[in-house]
DNA sequence: CTGTTAGCGCATTCAC
DNA sequence: GTGAATGCGCTAACAG
């Protein structure tokens, strides 16, 4: 726990004022080659490193930050993710932060081609989005990236963009995760659903369909893919999907398994419940306040989750870190535990807010 | 987020100055009871909450804190304490704060007692402790009562004491959650061996028992707790250990599961290996670099954990905090959620440092 | 008991 | 290009 240098130091030690010692710390120019040498060796040599909390506290100016994410109920995943956003603006409250909030739904892209249209015109410092349609995402961060605006992605990353950061989990081993709960608690040769609930017409989330070949991945691996049985479930029909999941297990009497791999887990919970089905082994994603309760309740047996508050948290620590620093510390993204929950260590999760 | 209010705002409010509203937030006292009053009704309705940085930054008094726990290997569970500690007082580097480490041996007593006394004489203005011993932990809380010296516990709590926080896991619950997986993983009926690893002579730790008691009742809840079989084996002599994990599998060749209730796992899972025992489900505790390599193996398949880094740091945090307030804001215990490793998240877990 | 005041380390003008 | 000067919100020492 050595003292840490100060700008101050620095600036003597290389024989230069506090004010250019700063402004090669931040990036901002106007600064002789020579000089910049100078500084940068002896920054190195000393391994000085900013206060933080000096910073902070004489930071001036006001970020402007556009946060564009799918609204959702109280409770379900995106809500989370929201939360742990508010905690993370609320952790820097100290920095003059102005935001904007821009919701769609998450399961209509003419929605979130609507809002996203709106984020430039915002003249934001920095966007933090909900890259839930891909296409849409892309043509937004093109123009970002054109404006020299640095952005971040909850949930998920995207490909031909440069975010500063992308907070998500690996969906693929989360799909194997599931695989191997599934390959433990059901007995050998039975059958497995692998269902994903959809509303009609849409398309399925690209999280689900990597969970799924992740799962499928794993069952390959160990000779046993034809145990699975793939298959979506509409949720526009209560009375339609019911009688879909009940077809499914009818047809498949030897199904000692169901993993649903998005979050309406709670729905196939219900139907099982109803009609008194036992003995098959439910697992779900993400815990969300219906699924809590199917989970205490034993309806569900296990719930695979990423800490949605912590990814919106992260997402904000990073992008204003990088609107401090004007670079990134951490590589491009930023991989998110994948958490599992049972009845027994479910008290315990939540509290954890961090 | 609307601006933050300053303490010189909250004294022109109250009609008193900066010095005294800074007295009352610090507990520092000589302030009348009056004044008092109308402090913190203004503090309390316009929720001022004070500005991190600036107090970190104007903190002057040097912090002198004593570390005393047990010494290990690297990548062992209190080593991975440790870490956490560190990261935690590298986080407040920027308040000058003076450590002394005390390390014990944490299966002798002798050299427990040993540091532990000499925690006073070093005048600390808070102590840290891995309160492996109950008898000399309780014993030199009461001295630091006495001295109204603030302490906490990593690990676990302890009774008769009044420390700051004690950060840990509910190890009923963690036990009750070996229960359940071992519940699913194994074949109804067959029995399941519950072992601890101790050193000849040692008394088993508080936290085994504990999660033996919560695997008990798990399995009795559901009027099966004659499959568990309970025992120890010893690790001073590798051959003995060896022989009666041998006889135990022998006596009960429908043993098809085994959960080790404390970190040494990867000696179990060795010595199935070795004899090329196979079928039998292997649970253990705590992320050791043992475990995980066994883990990454397939020789065991899941560990339960409960973050040791996140427990230092958080005792760290709830220390400092303390001494910078004069008071806690979590109410006497921080409880750690309870993680699940298998391969698959296991990459992942590592990574999320807090 | 209470008010005043001098920094803490850094970001940001504003002169040079 | 560069350095000096000011202030951020808070702490703690000091003067009353």
């Amino acid at each position: 726990m050595g003292k840490q240098a100060t700008i101050k130091e620095i600036a003597q030690m290389a024989g230069v004022s506090p004010g250019t010692v700063d402004r090669i710390i931040h990036n901002r120019g106007n600064v002789s080659e020579d000089k910049r040498r100078r500084i940068e060796e002896t920054i190195a040599r000393v391994g000085y490193r900013t206060n933080v909390h000096a910073s902070a506290i004489s930071f001036k100016k006001v970020c402007r930050i556009v946060l564009a994410i799918p609204e959702t109920n109280p409770g379900e995943y995106w809500d989370d993710i929201r939360e742990g956003i508010l905690d993370g603006l609320r952790e820097y409250s100290d920095i003059r932060t102005e935001c904007k909030w821009l919701f769609f739904d998450q399961f209509n892209r003419e929605s979130c081609r609507e809002q996203f249209e709106k984020v430039i015109g915002l003249e934001p410092d920095a966007v933090i989005l909900g890259p839930i349609f891909e296409a849409e995402t892309k043509e937004l961060c093109k123009k970002l990236d054109a404006g020299g605006i640095p952005y971040a992605f909850t949930d998920r990353t995207v490909p031909e963009t440069t975010p500063v950061v992308s907070v998500a989990a690996d969906q693929l081993a989360a799909g194997a995760l599931v695989g191997r709960i599934m390959m433990y608690a059901t007995p050998e040769g039975s059958s497995i659903g692998a269902l994903k609930a959809i509303r009609t017409g849409e398309d399925s989330s690209k999280n689900s369909d990597l969970r799924q070949k992740g799962l499928y991945d794993f069952f390959r691996a160990r000779g046993m893919e034809d145990r699975l049985v793939f298959s979506d479930f509409s949720i526009t029909d209560r009375q339609q999907s019911k009688r879909e999941i009940l077809n499914l297990i009818r047809e498949h009497p030897d199904m000692k398994g169901i993993a649903v791999l998005n979050s309406r887990g709670h729905i196939v919970a219900d139907i099982l419940s109803e009609e008194g089905v036992r003995g098959i082994h439910l697992v779900s994603f993400d815990l969300t306040e219906q699924n809590a309760s199917r989970l205490r309740g034993g309806s569900i047996e296990s719930l695979l989750c990423q800490h949605p508050r912590a990814q919106g948290y992260k997402a904000v620590s990073a992008i204003i870190h990088f609107l401090l620093f004007k670079k990134a510390d951490e590589g491009g993204s930023i991989y998110m535990p994948i958490d599992i929950l049972m009845v027994e260590n479910l008290p315990f999760y939540r509290a954890s807010a961090l």
